[in-house]
DNA sequence: CGATTATCTGAATCTAAAG
DNA sequence: CCTTTAGATTCAGATAATC
């Protein structure tokens, strides 16, 4: 995380890691350093306008949100409110960071304009499916199964973002990940109670939702900012996951709860994902030659039964009338556009055919690169 | 139907039913009776906003959107164009009428803002979560496998809209009817082609999309609106389910293919018949992790004597050196090509050793999928 | 002819590093 | 900034081709 610095956009500030900042989201989001934050999350109020109670078929009372800090006098309240945090965010990540906002169909259009009109860069919107949502009591509507998720990009010519791609890829059997996940809501042990056995917070997320975020759009040391922590299930994940966090809450009960919580966290001995090395240093095709894995005069095959090609000493090829790098003769004898030539030349052993890329992952491996 | 004209708001014209009106949206959209439509259903253009070509794997280009159509300077551009239909359709709807808006990403979030802007009253969004999405080629997103649905009410004080629970349950399985829905893409011998065997449209919409958002909010006999027509899956569905449309196309060859599309449409006899739903969910490695059903760090044993691996916190696993899933893990260990990680990873337990398959199955059933 | 294999395609904001 | 080059990257389902 040596380069935090050069990211950042403006004077650095002390960090305030792994806390907890008691106030409104504007003010504290003014606190935090420019340019330090690597991911962050928002559960902003959804703005549900609920007018009388509702009751379930048996008499009982939904417990639903009627919280203060949900209402807004109209949309233009809203939409202000949104604007001003977004802005307070984008400031706070680096250029490269990226921002997850969770919402229901009551805010997450006017968050998801606002982050465009913002200059977010949307990259993918995700759809939480919840495999027990509360039923519709009234019979009015489909039932609400769903909450949507919007995932940007702080500016949009930044293609260097963090998603860890394989990772995910592993996770879900090797299929790459979609953009619906498959997911109960927040009960049970993990939600959290009062003495009086009452749920602390009325929207507390899951932590397995939170789980997925960070995995696949963070490495561990990095910063997550989120700025309506509430009880903190995003501490308590980043801290699970060898992330720190930084949280913003204008409750300081709130506050307080997500502090004891997060200190109960023991994180995770083993913080590898897939592909956690990072990127391997490029072997040219040139050092395998001069390494006597290839040797000059070697005969390349292009697959089964496929065209053939002759190494020379510079770490070229030719084959027919083509000459140049693996991929330039292996794109024009195929006559495509590009080719990696890693994968589509082999050499031939004992065995059978041997890719070229397998002998660079062994000379890669010796040299420790 | 006799209280169509009690409903409407202004004078009445003389319908233009089950035809197709070719010209822009909004200029045709003023010919059309106030108050006169009892559902509209509209899938404007997505303002995708592409730029480069893409290329698949193996380097065949993929066909993306690139029509006139789909092109606007920006988002105030695309906001004017989005406002100014949605006020035509809103004076076309009954005050208790309904429209359904599908779009992506994209645009999806402008579209549902202006809606509530525009005094519609949202009352779903529903998530097409598509089975066979087309993938994300390149791994630098997830792949984007659903699209998103606004359902909304034309006058927010009327509760009088048409929405047929009963129906909609018994089609459910006598579960009330979520908000995600499960539909395969429109491929093979729905898609409308060419003589030259190229798809006629872009974009065109699965039938069963149609069918059940007609079935969930309008009657026999109804009035149903789509002003972005193409080529008419709404009016197929309607004819075939007895309903009456009113189609707005600015190509004038889309409107001629819609015409004669739905010329051939049998309407049904028996207006209830419903259609079948998919398989079981597949629940992924990671989800087991997730769920704490198995630890990171915890030990899989490959039967009884085998090779041992470590759980990782992204779903992943190592066993020497090795990484990957559960399946990519126990093919390279066996030195085979391939693996079903379910059934050969065991974790002890005091009872023995219990395959991954059986933690599988305990979380299928808790989470009945 | 049936079974198996190869090919094609779908609303897509789809690379990274070096020079 | 731009240009060039290396080389990494796909799932489900329908259809066509081959055995």
């Amino acid at each position: 995380m040596s380069d935090h610095r050069a990211e950042t956009r403006g004077a650095s500030r002390p960090p305030l890691l792994d806390q907890v900042l008691v106030g409104d989201a504007l003010s504290a989001l003014g606190r935090i350093a420019p340019g330090s934050v690597d991911v962050a999350f928002a559960d902003p109020p959804y703005n549900l306008q609920l007018s009388d109670a509702l009751y379930r078929p048996n008499q009982t009372k939904v417990d639903g949100v009627s919280a203060e800090w949900d209402r807004f006098a109209d949309f233009a309240a809203y939409d202000q409110f949104t604007r001003a945090w977004l802005a307070g965010v984008r400031r706070a990540l680096k250029p490269n960071g990226t921002l997850w906002v969770i919402g229901s169909y009551h805010n997450i259009f006017r968050v998801g304009t606002a982050m465009q009109d913002e200059g977010f860069w949307i990259l993918n919107d995700v759809v939480w499916v919840k495999t027990n949502p509360m039923p519709n009591f009234r019979g009015r509507r489909f039932t609400n199964a769903h909450e949507t998720l919007i995932w940007a990009v702080a500016d949009a010519s930044r293609t260097d973002y963090t998603f860890n791609y394989k990772s995910l890829k592993a996770f879900n059997d090797d299929l790459q990940h979609r953009s619906d996940w498959l997911l109960p809501i927040c009960t049970g042990q993990e939600r959290l109670r009062g003495d009086d056995g009452v749920k602390a917070h009325p929207t507390q997320k899951p932590e397995a939702l939170l789980n997925r975020i960070l995995l696949a759009s963070s490495k561990p040391g990095d910063v997550v900012l989120d700025p309506f922590f509430g009880t903190g299930t995003t501490g308590a994940v980043a801290r699970r996951l060898g992330r720190h966090f930084v949280g913003i809450e204008r409750d300081p009960a709130y506050a307080e709860l997500a502090q004891r919580r997060i200190a109960r966290i023991v994180p995770h001995e083993d913080l590898d994902q897939v592909g956690a090395e990072g990127k391997p240093k490029r072997i040219p095709f040139g050092l395998l030659v001069e390494a006597g894995r290839v040797a000059p005069g070697d005969e390349l095959v292009g697959g089964r039964n496929g065209p053939r090609a002759r190494v020379r000493v510079d770490g070229s090829i030719r084959s027919g009338d083509y000459e140049g790098s693996i991929h330039k003769v292996g794109a024009a004898v195929r006559n495509l556009s590009s080719c990696n030539g890693w994968t589509y030349w082999h050499v031939e052993a004992d065995t059978g055919l041997v890719p070229l890329d397998v002998l660079r992952t062994e000379l890669r491996r010796e040299l420790r690169l």
